[in-house]
Formats: C-alpha cells, sequence, structure tokens
DNA sequence: GGGCTAGTTCGACATGTGTCAACATAGACG
DNA sequence: CGTCTATGTTGACACATGTCGAACTAGCCC
C-alpha cells in the first residue's frame, strides 16, 4: 500500500525527503494530492531568499561544492544558516559531508534537473 | 481596490512582480540578495500543495485556462481555493479575467520559462 | 589535556501562513 | 426588482517558520 502517507519520524533525521525521479510536468495533467505533496516540499525549500542565496552559492561554487564558510555570508546569524542548510538537506537540494574540520555541502544534480523538467512548457 | 499593495514599484500597475528577465541560473553565480527576494516569492507560490494542484490544473487545462469552478476541487474550502489563486496572481504566475459569470485563470508562459531557465544545469 | 575554530542543536520568541465560516460582490435570469 | 450561482473578502485562529543567543559537539594544534 501507500508508504508515503505516514513516514515514521524521518521528517525530523536528516534523511532526504524527495530523492528521484518525483513527477510529470506541471502542465501535463492536474497534479495528484500526493504528488504535489511531495513536489511542494522541493520548491518550499528554495522559496526563501536566504534558502535561495545559500543554494545558489554553493551551485555555483567552483567543484560543485562549498565549505559552509565560503557561503555564509548571506546576512544573517551563522545558526541560522545552518538551519536553512539543513532544510536545503532534508529537502534533497543538497548533500553534505565532513572533511577534518570543514563541512562541505553540494547539489544534488539529478533532483536540480528534475525540477527543471517540472518547469517545462508544453 | 488597488491589488498586490506590498509590491514594490519595479513594473507597471498591474504587472506581475517578477517579468522576464529576472535572473540568471541558480548556478551561473551566488544570487544578490535582490535578486533572492524576488526569485524566493515564486518558488515560494509553488511551494504549497494546494497551490501547485491549482497551477497544475490550470496548466494543463484545455486552452491553457481555467474556470475556477473546473479546479476547485483540491480539498479545501472555496475562500481557501481563492485565497490560493491571488497568491498564484500576485507571484504573476497566473493572470485572471472575469467572462460573465466565471472568472477564468491561465499561466503566465514567459514566468514559468524564466523559472526553468532558473534551474537549468550549467 | 587545554584551548581554538567550524558547525550544529536547543530554547525562546515574533511573524507569517493556511484554513474556515460568515459576509460581500458581480453577473445571469426570470 | 429579486433570487440564484460563482467568486472574492474579512476576521479569527491554530500552526508553521525564520531568527537569534547560548550551549553543545567535532576535529585540529600547541
Amino acid at each position: 500500500m501507500s508508504n508515503a502517507k505516514a513516514l515514521p519520524l524521518l521528517e525530523r533525521s536528516e534523511a532526504p525527503v524527495a530523492a528521484v525521479p518525483c513527477c510529470p510536468p506541471l502542465s501535463e495533467r492536474p497534479f495528484t494530492a500526493e504528488e504535489a505533496e511531495r513536489t511542494a516540499r522541493m520548491f518550499k525549500a528554495l522559496g526563501d531568499p536566504v534558502r535561495l542565496r545559500l543554494f545558489s552559492a554553493v551551485a555555483s561554487h567552483e567543484g560543485g561544492e562549498a565549505c559552509v564558510c565560503d557561503i555564509s555570508d548571506v546576512g544573517v546569524s551563522q545558526p541560522t544558516v545552518s538551519h536553512h542548510l539543513k532544510k536545503l538537506k532534508e529537502a534533497g537540494l543538497l548533500t553534505s559531508e565532513r572533511r577534518g574540520t570543514w563541512v562541505y555541502y553540494r547539489v544534488e544534480p539529478s533532483v536540480l534537473a528534475a525540477m527543471g523538467q517540472l518547469l517545462a512548457v508544453r
């Protein structure tokens, strides 16, 4: 049956919610409730200016990855930066990896491509 | 009454917030605060499941437009549907036109294309 | 070990957002 | 005119979210 309805405690931890091939283009047919729920999470993650700047900073950084210290100059406190990076990670848009003292974030290219597909004009 | 009061005065009177020349791809360079502010509005508009369903319903409807009565079966009350359609309109994603008793909404294709550009992979 | 730097988590707070019922408005139609 | 149908607006309320400072954890180096 549908397992998507009641995810146990995943939202609280750091598991990416939406991993892969999500949905058809928005203009192909009306979204179902479940599709909308899943897709909205990704759009919502990019629906905050600070998160958008962080995401753009990571995406445009050389090598497609950036240390937090490289991108944390977005006008909010450091805990807030951390909070937003976590949100982006939970939405499946970023992944993170610790290397020594620093933590590096990189974009999940498949998800980016999937979102591009969503907006394809029919 | 004047629509969207909170809009900056960049564009003409009832023009949508984000006209065509919005922003470069997210991965081209880090977004400025202003770019992020403007772009986040569009993503935010699609960051709600109900709005996403409404938008998808309009976008996939024949002729690229739909009357409210055609799309209001999304599990929320009628005032809520109206509220979300207003939000989508304020974000520049939809336009509306009254024809007789009914109000028709249609997608703003240029904005959709602009969002697609944003997500283009470098 | 002890201090130092990089990042995350916690607790609290103010603001924003989605929702509905009730009311209001706009056109069609008799 | 009055009424019916289709939408929009208002007011209220619960809940989600963005933000910060303080406390915490992880790794490096003397």
